[in-house]
DNA sequence: CAGTGTGAAGCGCTTCACAGCT
DNA sequence: AGCTGTGAAGCGCTTCACACTG
């Protein structure tokens, strides 16, 4: 019910990991695991594994592993995602409609129940079947419907401003997609997720490979 | 041009973020930042900043700080974003018409040269304005067009397939935005970035504080 | 035995604090 | 005086190794 409040962040970025491997063997019939074989779904560690599982209780039977149901719900009521959590998407833009559209979120437990842009043009028409609202009625749409987590797809420039009325709505959980660094007050949760970043330390790799050999370039 | 080869990757991620700052404050005419500016940009810690920077060689003027496009540019060379990468997106659905769409990977110098899919149905059509060309013709082009990056985004259940796909055309690194780990053998690099595991690290935050004040929930 | 749970050791990133330039 | 560059200390995550259990 509770748990020690030193949880590393990796360390529940893992447990996600686990939770999708558990889903995938339980679909496939598979009733106990051992750490050896959810770390190798993983590229991770069996040590870890244990460890991991460790700080949140004793899941596991010695000598023979984990009963694959009973963890896997364990994970999901760990993680928070036992219970529905109702999002909003603001930006209804391409990336807005990729995530309306992707039906992932929804078999995960996140309901998207809104989605939001401030450009005229789009407020009253449909994108990706979902009608798109003006930020006007954020604070309206996230009150009644409890919403809990936001995701935010807009520009750049925009993406502050984004935050601060996300806030202000009473949003307690953000995912930031724009390649910029946002802040929120606590205790509102801001993570974000920089695709060019990404792109960027993909090129450092390609860099590094490519200096000792210098010199080339047609 | 060479550097010891155990930099941090969180190091690299941060360079990413910091060069983003750089080009901010370049854009309103700043001429000179200190260790302590660039921090507050990326809410990270001076001192981080310097040993960041201080693994590449000595940019800064004691007494001054850095002078802004000197240091973008070694950032750039560093990142190895001085150069143009040809990139390819496999996936025509939502997201990968969202990745060809987004201005800010060309203007980060990543050129998007082709966009695949193995649906017949789109194979020949166009989404986002680039036309969509089948699977088959995927090694062709990268050896043509030299393409180095190969941005992945198919379900997952295709993941693994396309990511082996990709290494027998040579592309050398792959960024994967399936909810699924996938593997390459060196010295192709994957990252991945999984949307879904972010929202369930948000979601456990969330319970996290739901739990202390547990009992309710109408 | 096979496999978990865990104290302790190992290791790498972060932070400090100050010497060294300009 | 101001700010960089950096050895050294601090700290937290990861890995090891083994006691323990069914």
């Amino acid at each position: 019910m509770s748990w020690p409040s030193n949880i590393p962040e990796a360390t529940v970025r893992r447990l996600s990991k686990y939770l999708a491997a558990l889903r995938r063997v339980e679909r496939d019939g598979v009733e106990t695991v051992s750490s050896v074989e959810i770390a190798k779904q993983g590229n991770a560690n069996a040590a870890q594994v244990r460890k991991d599982l460790s700080y949140f209780g004793d899941f596991g039977y010695r000598g023979v592993g984990y009963k694959v149901g009973e963890l896997r719900a364990e994970l999901m009521r760990i993680l928070g995602v036992d219970v529905e959590r109702r999002a909003v998407v603001i930006g209804a833009g391409n990336l807005g409609a990729a995530l309306i559209g992707y039906p992932g979120f929804e078999r995960r437990g996140f309901r998207i129940v809104g989605l939001f842009d401030n450009n005229q043009s789009k407020i009253g028409h449909r994108v990706s079947g979902e009608r798109v609202l003006g930020m006007a009625q954020l604070g309206a749409v996230v009150a009644k419907q409890d919403v809990e987590i936001a995701v935010v797809a807009v520009p750049a420039v925009a993406a502050q401003q984004v935050v601060d009325a996300l806030v202000a709505a009473g949003v307690r959980s953000i995912l930031n997609l724009a390649p910029i660094e946002t802040t929120a007050p606590p205790p509102v949760i801001v993570r974000s997720v920089d695709m060019t970043a990404e792109l960027e330390v993909l090129a450092f790799c390609l860099a590094d490979a490519d200096k000792p050999l210098e010199g080339e370039r047609s």
